[in-house]
DNA sequence: CCAATACTTGCACGATGACGCAAATGAACA
DNA sequence: TGTTCATTTGCGTCATCGTGCAAGTATTGG
């Protein structure tokens, strides 16, 4: 539930609007870029990982937790941030959701620790593809090199 | 109404409330986790890229324009997702002034194409920075460890 | 059993974001 | 110069997000 196709009208309103186009002629048919390789690009782009990432708040959870090295209660958590705990459990939850943070209970506290492994696998994979589009050992960008 | 305006105040509601918590008497002081590093994880974990990274639209088309290689121009770009190219055009706009994209105008075309190096050089340090805090030769995160 | 602790959930609210449409800008070409 | 093409910008709308407070839910300890 992190972030579902919101609008609802996106898709339908755009591909068959094909007649009715003020603007450019174009064609919503085989585009030839996306249809060029299906490579695991599209799965590690999942936004699900920058949702999570994409808030200051969480941003700076996560850094506290993983420079802390061990688990870390709410609580404590919460001592890194200027928000109300409650908003420091939402957070939490939400990364732990999107499988950056772990959780652990002991008793009535929770503990939350980074899942160091996951996540270094998926962003060092998720260079690899891009390097991967690369086209041949162009310095960055093929045609459109900054020179 | 059962509670409005109660807004407005948040920084100072929590930044100076400290004797009137009726949470948890948590004090703003010192957070240890926080100070125990000032490593690279803070500014590599800088939510710019993420926040760029994390909708749906964007993703796809920094994928579509990665895997196609080379340059493409907002209308071919547009092709490959089912939004008003206006809306493209400022997703390619907010991408490039994230660093994910840069731009080459020729003419009246723009061409977008994926900062390859400065991205995958960016991914793998974030890797390298969250694994310097894992705390030695942990499987994944310390104390908090699945098991 | 009751109280305290640690956290989560419900709710309302303001801010931000994504979107489509229409109009505007800028470059090439007649 | 005026027209066409490629893209950007203004604007209004609607959904989602982050937040604080209050109330609720476990879990521990007396």
């Amino acid at each position: 539930m992190t972030q579902m196709n919101k609008r609802t009208r996106r898709v339908s309103s755009r591909a068959s609007s094909i007649g009715a186009r003020t603007r450019a002629g174009k064609r919503p048919a085989t585009p030839r870029h996306a249809a060029a390789c299906a490579g695991p690009l599209d799965s590690l782009l999942n936004p699900g990982l920058f949702r999570a990432l994409c808030d200051p708040t969480r941003a700076s959870l996560v850094a506290c937790i993983a420079k802390c090295g061990r688990g870390c209660s709410v609580g404590e958590v919460a001592e890194c941030c200027s928000v109300d705990l409650s908003v420091v459990s939402r957070h939490l939850a939400i990364l732990a959701d999107a499988g950056v943070l772990h959780v652990r209970k002991e008793g009535r506290t929770v503990f939350y620790a980074v899942c160091y492994s996951d996540l270094t696998k998926l962003l060092r994979e998720l260079a690899d593809a891009i390097d991967e589009c690369r086209p041949d050992g162009s310095p960055d960008g093929g045609c459109c090199a900054p020179r």
